[in-house]
DNA sequence: TCTTGGCACTCAGTGTGAACGAGTGCCAAT
DNA sequence: ATTGGCACTCGTTCACACTGAGTGCCAAGA
C-alpha cells in the first residue's frame, strides 16, 4: 500500500536528495519538511516504500535515495510544474524575439535553455520535411557558374553552385528559373524533388542540359536532411556541478558529442506534452544514470524538431520540465510568427 | 648552464610526464630513453633544470615534472613537428574535400582536429569583413514581402526578409536589384554598406522608399559580424581522460561556453606560424593550467579566421602542433578552392 | 490498527600510527 | 665530469579503533 502519506515521504525525499545530493534519513526529513509525524512512522513509510522499490539504501546505516523507480512516480504523480517567474517569462521573450533568423533562434534557446536550467540544454533544428518550397532562385556568377538558391517556406535558404559545361544567356537562365518555380513553387520538399525530374523535358530542348545540372543539385539540396540530424547543445559547464564524474559525467559528454545518440534521446518524444525519460528507461545503458526532459515543438502541433535538456536522474524535474515546456512553446510561436 | 644533455633530460621528463601523467623520476628515466648514463648523472642535471626553473617537484620524496618554462622550452627548442602519418592525411583529404559549403567546412575540421589530436578542438568562422559582394538578390514573396539575399565571394549567403509599406511590381523590384548589384557587386562589404546609403538617390523617386528598406537590412547584413564571432568547438568529452577536475577541466568546460573567451584565446594568433599559449602565458588566470595551439588559415596568407587546440599544460604539443597545421592547410586550399 | 519513544545494532567515514618505498641529495671514488 | 653507495625525506598505504548518523524492531500508547 502506498497511501498519501508515504507519497509526501518519497516527495520529500526527492526533494531533499535533489538539493542536497546526500542520501536523506528519517529525521533530517521530519524536521525540513513540516511532516507532523514522528522520524518513527517516517521510517515504518519508508521501509515500505523500500520494500516497493521506490528508494534504496546504498548501505545499511545510511539514508535513502529515490530509484528511478522512484523519479517516475514523483513525476508522474507528485511533480507540480514549477510556475515560470516573471523575470524568467521577460528573459525568454526579450531575448527570443531578437532573433533574425531560424538558426538564430535555435542557438538563442538552446542557450536560455541551458541557463533557466542550469543543465544541459539540447535543441533539434526544424526539419526541412514538412517545409513547400517558396522560390528557387538562380544567379549566373559567371556565364558556367550558377548558384541555386532555394528559400524555404520555414525560412530556411540554401544555396548550391552548379558548374554548367556551356556558357549560359540570361534569358536562357531566367527561363529555366521561371520552369523551376513553376513545379516547385508551394510543394512540399518531397514532392519538389520528385517533380523536379521533369524539369528537362518542360524546358526548351537547348536548354535541357543546364536544367538537368540545376534539377540535379536542387533535388540533392531537397533530399538532404543534414538539417534534421542538426543539434544544437549548450551548457556542459553545468556538468561540472555534479560529484560522480565517471558515471554520470564523462558517459553524458561523451554522447554529447554524438549527433546521433543525441537524436535519439530528443527523437522519440514527438508529442505536444513533455516528455521524461529517467536513466535506465533510455536506450543506453552507459546513460542509465541521466534522465532526459523533452518535448517536441513547431506552431499548431505541427512537429519540427524536438528540444529538452538532459543531466543526471538527480535533478530538478518540475523546474526543468516547466522551462522546457515555456523555451518550446515561444520558439514555435517565433517559428509560426516567420511563417506567415 | 644547460648543455645538450640537460636538454635531452627535459625532452625525456616533458614525454615520460605527458605520456603517465606521473612525476618522472630519474631511474624510470634511463631506463625509458637510452640516455647512456647514470640515475645518477640525470639527478645531477635535473637539479640543475629545477634551479633553472624548468622543472619543478611536488614534494621531496618524488619525482618532476616540467613548469611551464619548462614546456616553454620544450616547444621552442625541441620539439620536432610529429609528422602525419598516410592515414591521416587521407583522412584529412577525404573528410574535407566532402564539404558542400564554408560551414561544412567548418564543422567538419572542428571535428576533425578533436579527433586527430584527442583533444578539445575550436575553429572560427571564416570573418566576412575581407568578402566582397558577389550578387545581390531580390525575391518577392508576395507584393509586399521581398527576401533579400547577400551573396558573398566567401560563399556565404545571408538572408534578410523586408517587409514593404506598399505593394511594389516586379519591374521596380527588378530596377532596384540593378541599382544595388551596380552598387555593391566585388565591393568590400565594408565599402558596399557605406555606399548603400546613397541608394535611394539612384534609383527612380517613386521607388525611393522600397530602395531605403532594402539598402537597410543589407546595410545591417553587412555589417553584421555575427559570424566573425562564431567558433565551433568539438571534443570536449575528451576532457574526460584528464584528471584534476577542478583545477583543469572545470575552468576550460566554462571557458568553452563563453565563445567571448574562446575567440580571445585565438585572437592573437594572427600570422601562419603556429602559436603555443602554455598556461599563464594565457590571458585568464583561471585558465592557468591549460595551454592553446592556434594558427590562423586562410588562402594565401589572408587571414579568414583561426584554428587550434586547447587542453592542459601537460598536452602533446609536437602531435598538436602537427594536427594545427596540417588541418589549417587543408582548410586555407579549400576555402580557396570554392573562391576562384 | 496506526503511531511513537526507546534502544540495540550496523557500518561508512574519520583519524592515528606504523611500515613501506620511490625518489632524492650528497659524497667519495673513478 | 661521471658513477655507485647510502642515508634521508615524505607521500602513500594499510590496519585498527572510534564515532555517529541512521536504521529496524519492540513494546507502550492513542
Amino acid at each position: 500500500m502506498v497511501d498519501d502519506r508515504k507519497l509526501d515521504v518519497l516527495r520529500a525525499i526527492v526533494e531533499d536528495y535533489v538539493a542536497t545530493e546526500e542520501p536523506v534519513g528519517s529525521k533530517a526529513l521530519v524536521e525540513r519538511h513540516g511532516l507532523g509525524v514522528s522520524p518513527a512512522t517516517v521510517r515504518n513509510d519508508m521501509a515500505v516504500l523500500e520494500e516497493e522499490g521506490y528508494i534504496h539504501q546504498p548501505h545499511t546505516s545510511a539514508g535513502r535515495i529515490p530509484t528511478d523507480k522512484g523519479y517516475r512516480l514523483f513525476v508522474d504523480k507528485l511533480a507540480t510544474l514549477k510556475p515560470m517567474s516573471a523575470a524568467e517569462r521577460r528573459a525568454i521573450a526579450t531575448l527570443l524575439d531578437g532573433a533574425v533568423d531560424v538558426d538564430d533562434v535555435v542557438q538563442k534557446s538552446v542557450r536560455l535553455l541551458s541557463q533557466l536550467t542550469h543543465q544541459v540544454a539540447i535543441v533539434q533544428y526544424p526539419t526541412l520535411s514538412h517545409s513547400t518550397v517558396r522560390h528557387v532562385e538562380l544567379v549566373a556568377l559567371t556565364p558556367t557558374r550558377v548558384m541555386v538558391i532555394l528559400i524555404l517556406s520555414s525560412g530556411r535558404v540554401e544555396q548550391r553552385l552548379v558548374e554548367l559545361d556551356e556558357p549560359i544567356t540570361d534569358t536562357d537562365l531566367a527561363e529555366i528559373r521561371a520552369a523551376v518555380n513553376q513545379a516547385s513553387a508551394g510543394v512540399q520538399i518531397a514532392a519538389a524533388a520528385a517533380g523536379l525530374v521533369d524539369l528537362p523535358d518542360a524546358v526548351r530542348p537547348e536548354q535541357a542540359a543546364p536544367a538537368r545540372a540545376v534539377a540535379s543539385v536542387l533535388t540533392e539540396a531537397m533530399s538532404d536532411h543534414r538539417s534534421d540530424e542538426r543539434v544544437a547543445v549548450s551548457g556542459t559547464a553545468n556538468l561540472a556541478r555534479y560529484g560522480d564524474f565517471d558515471t554520470a559525467v564523462r558517459p553524458l559528454l561523451e554522447a554529447l558529442e554524438e549527433h546521433v545518440v543525441l537524436l535519439k534521446l530528443l527523437g522519440e518524444s514527438g508529442s505536444d506534452a513533455v516528455t521524461v525519460r529517467i536513466g535506465h528507461e533510455g536506450p543506453y545503458s552507459e546513460l542509465a544514470a541521466t534522465s532526459v526532459v523533452t518535448t517536441g515543438y513547431g506552431p499548431q502541433q505541427f512537429h519540427l524538431g524536438s528540444l529538452g535538456v538532459v543531466g543526471p536522474t538527480r535533478m530538478d524535474y518540475p523546474g526543468s520540465m516547466a522551462a522546457v515546456r515555456a523555451v518550446a512553446r515561444y520558439v514555435s510561436r517565433i517559428l509560426d510568427e516567420g511563417n506567415q
